[in-house]
DNA sequence: ACACGCCCTTACACTACGTGCATGTTTGCA
DNA sequence: TGCAAACATGCACGTAGTGTAAGGGCGTGT
């Protein structure tokens, strides 16, 4: 009978593809994006906590009400940025081949980040973020949250190889140090390069994502911290 | 002459023992404790988010203004718990020898949170913010800020033994993954405990803390589905 | 002891946030 | 074409958080 689950066009919302985008689906998104396009803008022009909702939906071309049917507050508009860069990163985690040492698909998917594109927004908002509490919350949130994404992801693969019985502590306790180690190398990259964007910048980015992911996988070996990898290079 | 920079008295309000605390400081810490208390009530007879600002300046004896003289928002009243469990955990991370391995001080320190006078406060607010995203965003800026505190606390360690030139990655990655384990380690206990207080289940922490540690130190390398055994691809 | 000055509390007012509700408009489907 | 669901909008309301100015307690100097 028509007791569809209620959207019988089988938009492909869920899932990443859009095989058939109704006529509303791209109108929402459309408004999505003029939100965060129109908070991206005050939050450049004006500066963070300098702009209120109103303007947001002001410059975005819809109401104050209909912006909160979006997101719930500014943060949150703002936090679809970093959103959209994790899940980047997730997405490349699970490209990686299942076998992989689980610590090497977590580098070559940081490492994946390290491109311009990918980082030029997320460099801004986290730059802006060292200066404005209400906006640094919601980055740890996002941050939180893709904690929980990549729980799910290693959950996932590791179903696949092991099977059963999977080591609950094991699974958080070595997604949040991956994703604190990324965070640990963008912190140490913006206080050494600014978010410049420059191919000699992100390279040291790359370097510095893959060193934060050894230093992980090595436990800390109590090498003196006076010395980053002398042997290496 | 008279040209004292101000406060003669020289009330200890900075450093942590008030040697002669005077009538101010007293009756202001007696007011911050008045608000933590009416706050930890409401938590706990409404539940989270089912009271205001105004209910716990009420229940504790001052004006809403007051209230926001002392914190900043309800959440910030209920994150001076964590807070002080926090700073329990990095003082007793200040007192291992700077000599020890620096993963075995953090275990050390983590250990002596597993206390039921410690636990219970935090048990309780943990649990709650569970089901509230306030909570849990609060808590995170907790975590986040300890995280920070260890970093300093770190470097401090680490500028007696190895002197200068502190490789700031290290540190934060380090600091980070500590942190990380931590809260992976209290997240399985109260997926496996539910929060409880008993000696069993603090010896279940105990030995949850203990083995994120261990983890950590390993690299992850000890038990990961995906260890030498590439026989499939 | 008295008065002065500082800190803290309080009341008032104001802006902005976030949500429920009712209404008008658009879209999907029969 | 007409109906029903989804969506945008305006309105109203309670709450958060802050600036400001007046009043009371507290420390201090004379």
């Amino acid at each position: 009978m028509s007791s569809l689950p209620s959207s019988a066009g089988g938009q492909a919302a869920a899932s990443g593809e859009p095989g058939v985008p109704s006529r509303r689906e791209l109108n929402k998104a459309a408004t999505r994006q003029a939100i965060t396009d129109a908070a991206l803008d005050l939050l450049r022009s004006r500066g963070p906590g300098n702009f209120t909702v109103e303007d947001i939906a002001d410059a975005a071309g819809i109401s104050r009400r209909t912006f909160f049917n979006y997101f719930g507050s500014t943060e949150a508009a703002l936090a679809s940025v970093t959103f959209g860069f994790l899940d980047t990163a997730l997405q490349q985690f699970r490209l990686r081949p299942a076998d992989e040492p689980i610590l090497d698909s977590a580098r070559a998917a940081l490492v994946e980040l390290a491109d311009p594109m990918t980082v030029a927004p997320v460099a801004e908002i986290y730059s802006l973020g060292q200066t404005n509490p209400q906006l640094s919350r919601s980055e740890l949130e996002a941050w939180d949250h893709c904690t929980e994404q990549i729980i799910e992801a290693a959950r996932e693969r590791f179903a696949r190889t092991a099977g059963h019985d999977i080591d609950e502590l094991y699974l958080r306790a070595l997604a949040g140090s991956v994703i604190s180690c990324g965070k640990a190398a963008l912190d140490v990259w913006f206080a050494r390069c600014g978010g410049d964007l420059s191919p000699d910048s992100l390279s040291v980015l790359r370097q510095l994502l893959i060193e934060s992911m050894g230093l992980l996988g090595s436990g800390f070996a109590s090498h003196s911290p006076a010395t980053p990898s002398p042997d290496r290079h």
